[in-house]
RNA sequence: GGCGCUAUCGUCUAGGGGUUAGGACGUGAGAUUCUCAAUCUUAAAACACGGGUUCGAUUCCCGUUAGCGCUACCA
């Protein structure tokens, strides 16, 4: 096995969206390759074609770009060529390969015919589980003569092609676990390609199954480590005997635990985003999902450090520090890694990423006009939110003013029913009335002042009324940085109302 | 049922035969800002259980339990 320059690869089938999941096997293969000066390709496993979607091939491919992770090898798409000299990259192009393969198998004797239909193997199965049995193939058709293979091919009964599996324990070494160890009896003869019936078994008739193709090709295509998620430790075996019959080295295997749910069930749709895309769309940053998943699972040898842009990943990476147990998806801890990277992103970018998710309040506005006053916006409520969807919501009090559904609303009503609210209230009133035009923020800040030295009510009591009759909530972002934020908004011919139209409504002016 | 994988704070993890079992997220408290948030300080919080091995196990071994995966002519 060449380890000097490894090859890895991240194959996944176009079946649906790229699940974190996945996204994280992806991330460690290619930190690996990055690490050690090796080789990152990306195959795509469509050998199930009933399920296979080419606008989720495109989907993955746009998904993995936007992570950042390239590949060095890969198929064609809209966005460039084939790459690399072991293609084609995507199984259903790669069918003769396997045909020509399987026919060495069973002309070497390594493989078999097998007649038995699915409803022998059904019974058979049953009759394992009540006899509390291992669930494997009997092996029936291995021993068949020729004459009766002869004339059951004669006779045209379908059939599917077994591997024969050697008698003795398939081993192979995990660089997560250690070494692991299946008894030969618990490893059934698995099926390589599946029978062709003439149209009984759908689209899939004759086409090989995943555990032949998935080593074929790794094997011709000289990947040296194969890093997966940890369901396909039972398929090991198997893909070990495979490489055996072939005669080809087996491979340095990896297996990435899988991410669970708060429930501890594997995740799902159901815990809330899983698809890459879907954080995308949320407003996640991609450094702070990479960051993220990076940290899920693998830990920095300090054992401290937390944050990591995808340049310190690859040089801290090392598939040893990958732990072996479940992890729980934890989007509290996400959402900490997105506000800090969100902190450090360049304006002009938050802008860009920000702008569709105010289709509605800015409809009409000339987004070079309203530039500047956008950046302004940002710079105040970005740090307010967990990703960027929120901003529409948490930046609401901005764009809009319902006096009485500020006055209705329960924790307003408590603040507003003190004498001291009511006092401030109308000395704030006074000031409007006897004040023309614009309410500048200078003149804001010294009417509160005033009435501070007025009324003697100050801090929570002073601010709170006055804050409700502006946003029509008690709290929110600093006012000072705030008010100029309405007043250039509302100059701007957006739909904002000015703070002197706010006040107004509320107090009744 | 069979086979396999896993097991340190609520969560992600560091550590490793003798440690005050470390960090981070989250949570509580305090400071601060008009408020909330942010920030800073601080607190609470863990070695699943039972047997070995050993002078000594959270650490090594075995078992139990629990969780998960595979057990397909899915990938």
């Amino acid at each position: 096995m060449n380890t000097t320059n490894p090859r890895v690869r991240f194959a996944p089938s176009p079946t649906g969206m790229l699940h974190v999941g996945n996204a994280r096997t992806a991330l460690y293969n290619w930190l690996f390759a990055r690490r050690a000066g090796g080789v990152f390709l990306l195959r795509i496993e469509d050998t199930d074609l009933e399920r296979s979607e080419e606008r989720y091939e495109a989907q993955l491919m746009e998904d993995l770009r936007w992570l950042g992770l390239d590949w060095d090898e890969g198929p064609a798409d809209a966005d460039s060529g084939e790459k690399g000299e072991f293609g084609p990259y995507r199984q259903s192009e790669r069918l003769a390969i396997y045909a020509e393969h399987t026919e060495r198998l069973l002309n070497e004797g390594k493989a078999y015919p097998c007649f038995c239909t699915p409803e022998e193997l059904e019974a058979e199965r049953k009759q394992a589980v009540a006899g509390h049995g291992p669930q494997v193939y009997s092996g029936r058709c291995r021993t068949l003569d020729q004459t009766t293979i002869d004339e059951n091919l004669a006779a045209g009964k379908p059939f599917a092609v077994r591997l024969k599996i050697e008698d003795h324990p398939l081993r192979f070494h995990d660089l997560v676990r250690g070494p692991v160890e299946f008894a030969a009896e618990t490893v059934s003869d698995p099926i390589l390609v599946r029978s062709a019936t003439g149209g009984a078994g759908g689209m899939s008739e004759g086409i090989p199954v995943y555990n032949y193709v998935v080593t074929v090709d790794d094997a011709l295509m000289e990947i040296t480590h194969v890093i997966r998620g940890d369901d396909h430790i039972s398929n090991t075996p198997k893909q070990v005997a495979i490489y055996e019959a072939f005669g080809w080295p087996v491979p340095e295997f990896a297996h990435l635990s899988t991410i669970l749910g708060a429930d501890r069930e594997r995740l799902s749709k159901r815990h809330g985003a899983t698809s890459i895309s879907t954080f995308r769309e949320m407003g996640y940053l991609p450094e702070a999902l990479v960051n993220y998943l990076a940290l899920l699972g693998w830990g920095a040898e300090d054992g401290k450090t937390e944050t990591f842009t995808l340049e310190e990943l690859t040089q801290a990476f090392s598939l040893e520090r990958v732990t072996p147990s479940p992890a729980i998806f934890d989007f509290d801890k996400l959402n900490w890694l997105n506000r800090h990277y969100l902190k450090q992103a360049e304006p002009e970018r938050l802008a860009t990423l920000s702008w569709g998710y105010f289709s509605a309040q800015m409809a009409g506005a000339d987004p070079a006009a309203v530039h500047t006053w956008f950046l302004q916006l940002l710079a105040l409520f970005v740090p307010a939110v967990d990703h960027l969807d929120q901003l529409p919501a948490t930046s609401a009090p901005v764009f809009g003013f319902d006096a009485e559904a500020a006055r209705a609303n329960e924790e307003n009503a408590a603040v507003l029913a003190a004498d001291s609210a009511r006092t401030v209230l109308s000395e704030l009133a006074n000031r409007v009335r006897a004040h023309q035009g614009r309410v500048a923020p200078e003149a804001f800040k010294e009417w509160m002042n005033e009435i501070k030295a007025a009324t003697g009510v100050k801090g929570k009591e002073l601010f709170h009324p006055v804050r409700i009759a502006i946003t029509g909530a008690h709290s929110g972002r600093e006012f000072d940085k705030l008010l100029p934020l309405i007043e250039d908004g509302a100059a701007l011919g957006i739909n904002i109302p000015s703070v002197r139209q706010r006040i107004e409504r509320f107090v009744g002016v």
